[in-house]
DNA sequence: ACAACTACTTGATCTGACGTAGTACGACAG
DNA sequence: CTGTCGTACTACGTCAGATCAAGTAGTTGT
């Protein structure tokens, strides 16, 4: 389990790539990251509600409520024009990120 | 230059690195790391001064007064056997951490 | 009836990076 | 002989963000 110290960054990285493809919810957006991160890194709960809280007052997603015929309401959350430049721009940061730490790792011996 | 938020997490990773083949001073520590990171990120002297003490507090680093015959007094730090098995670590993280997040990363369409 | 899963919220706490500021010493220019 | 630059730290306060702890609420399975 890679700890979240490591993740600390990249939040938003991750919950935006989950909104890519459509527009999702909390549970299912934790759902997705548990999935694709292959059970290394599981988001908390409060980690990511506050990430998308924080996304939605920088303008990077918008939220609506769901219909919902059954279960408890879910509050979807939508890619905005922004929110796309925004997750291309932390991608790039990110390839910058690797090239640069990439040269502090050293091979063990 | 790169954001502290995206290298918060592997500040010690490259301060352990800066160690490993001698003990060196906070400031030349600064020094190489501004130097191979390629002026892309500058670590800021409050956060690798605590950087230091944290990695003394754990047992990674160990310090001693150099011997100054002018200047002001150094303070070095020394890598212990420890240090060098938490670097290796923290790189290994490093790795697992590449792969997870490079899973979320796409290119630009 | 009760647990388990889904779906989310609130409030408090803690860590770590940063800003600001100051101390201290040497060398060198003017 | 004074000021400024480069070296070498330290102290204090602040802030964002991740976490813990706990609670609310509806649905489904046994």
């Amino acid at each position: 389990m890679i700890s979240a110290d490591f993740i600390r960054g990249y939040v938003d990285l991750l919950v935006l790539e989950s909104l890519l493809d459509q527009p999702s919810y909390g549970y299912a957006i934790s759902k997705r990251i548990e999935e694709l991160s292959r059970g290394q890194y599981e988001m908390k709960e409060t980690t990511l509600y506050s990430a998308v809280r924080r996304l939605e007052k920088t303008g990077a997603v918008t939220s609506f409520q769901g219909t919902h015929s059954q279960g408890r309401a879910r509050t979807y959350y939508r890619l905005t024009e922004f929110g796309r430049r925004f997750y291309d721009e932390k991608c790039e940061e990110w390839r910058q990120t690797v090239a640069l730490v990439g040269r502090f790792v050293r091979d063990p011996h």
